[in-house]
Order: structure tokens, then sequence, then C-alpha cells
DNA sequence: TTTGATGCAAAGTATTTGCAATCGG
DNA sequence: CCGATTGCAAATACTTTGCATCAAA
């Protein structure tokens, strides 16, 4: 893989969000570094770090979201709003629990989704 | 809410599904039902149904796919082909452990995502 | 010089919406 | 009858792709 201002921007400022954009989400914000960058090259550049494990799809089902952090962490989605936040609770569930494979399926990892209402959408209750 | 044709057999036929599907997918189900039923119908009946969550929208990130089980259960996500199945190891991580809220967020499920291969895609390598 | 990477634009896929017609209570 | 719901089609949103050009090694 070469360098590429390109790639290097998308990788940096992805890095740098606690949110979890699609492509094209990425794309407005790395377009203020390099306004010349195209669209297609943010899609192609995700799926290309995707693959080398320089980024992580949400590992959730979405397969349009990236989170720039490889460490371990849990998220928490709100039913109402529906954003997204990096979350850690003081006890990380299953964290402690063995990963068991069975017949069908080797598993990797875990990930923890918590679901509820954030602070916002629970004050306008 | 009234009934209609329409709204009943999207929820039933989503119910009887193992699998996940987004609005379009399960369009091309419940058409073997009702022939005339419309693309909008459907979209817009999954929104309706979820709002009273009579089905839960996967709670993962992912708003455009469907679970018509409402009972708890946990999700393997296979990493190469991208299937999500319905899965649950002997072990649950994270049921026993106390659900804790916070300042910020509160917390009302959680859901265990599982990633890793499936046993086709581990065949193949 | 060679080939991977890019910009651009067109095509593809998934979802939402406006509106007149229809159906249920 | 009245308003919720529908079918249809057009519009929107998001993503992928073909191709000529550019740039890194």
């Amino acid at each position: 893989m070469r360098k590429s201002q390109q790639r290097t921007a998308i990788f940096e400022e992805l890095g740098k969000l606690k949110s979890h954009p699609r492509g094209d989400e990425l794309y407005d914000i790395v377009r203020q570094r390099l306004p010349r960058i195209s669209l297609g090259t943010v899609y192609r550049n995700l799926e290309l770090l995707r693959q080398r494990g320089m980024v992580l799809e949400l590992p959730c089902g979405d397969f349009n979201r990236y989170d720039g952090k490889i460490s371990p962490h849990h998220h928490f989605l709100c039913r109402q709003c529906r954003r997204l936040w990096d979350f850690n609770p003081d006890i990380a569930p299953g964290e402690s629990k063995p990963i068991k494979n069975t017949a069908d399926f080797q598993i990797e990892s875990q990930f923890t989704v918590f679901y509820g209402l954030c602070r916002q959408c629970l004050a306008k209750t």
C-alpha cells in the first residue's frame, strides 16, 4: 500500500473523532483539510483501511459506519435521537467471561451495545 | 392505529424469519403473500411498528434492519460474508451482571454481538 | 517507468416522500 | 363520511464503479 496525502488525512481525521461517521460524513470533514479530495476516494480508502484492520467497521451489523479506535470499547445507542456514543461502564459486561466457540461460529471478539435514552432525550420526556 | 391487511402481513412475515432483513428484503417476502403491496408501505409500516415497540430495529446502530423477536437474544456477525445470525452461546456474557446507569445514559437494555467467522467462511480459508 | 491511487461523473442500491385513490371505523 | 392507509412514481440519500490522469517508488 503506497502512501498518499488523501489516505493519511482520512485515517488521521477519523482517529480524531468521537462519532462514527459514514463515508460521506467523513468526506465533509476531510474536505476541510484537502478541499480537492473526492468522495470516491474516501469510500475506497475506508474499505482498504478496514481490510488492513486499521479502522473498524462498527461491528454491529452496520457496515457503513467506521470507528478509528482499535482498542476495545463499548457503545451506547440512544433509541430516541439514535446517536451512538463511546461508552465504558464501570463494569464492562462479558469481558471477564470466557469466549466459547461453537461448531458453527469461530468467535474472535465480542461487543456490547447499551441501549436506552441519553441525557438530553431523557430531559425531554 | 387501524388494521390493514398490509400491516398484518408485514408483521407476521417478519415474525417468521430468523434473518434480519432490510425493508426492501422484507418487501420481496411479503409480496409473495400480497402481490400488490408497495415498497413504500413496507418501509412506512416498519417504522410505525418500531415506534410502537412491536418490532425491534437491530439495536446495534443499524437502523435499517429489523428483528421480529422481542425477547432478548444475541447475534453473531461473520466478518467475511457479513451475514448476521441469531446466536445464544451457553454463557451469555453480561446477562448476570447488573446494568448500571450513569449521569449521561439511562440504560434500558444491552445486546452483545459476537464477531468472527462462520463455518462456511472458515472452511474457505 | 510502472502501477497504485486519484478525481470526476455516471450508475447502482436503499430509502423517503407527495399525492390522489381507497379502505376501515 | 372522515381520516388513516395505500399504490405509485418521483425524489432523495448513500455507495460503488469505469476511466483517464496523476504521482509514489
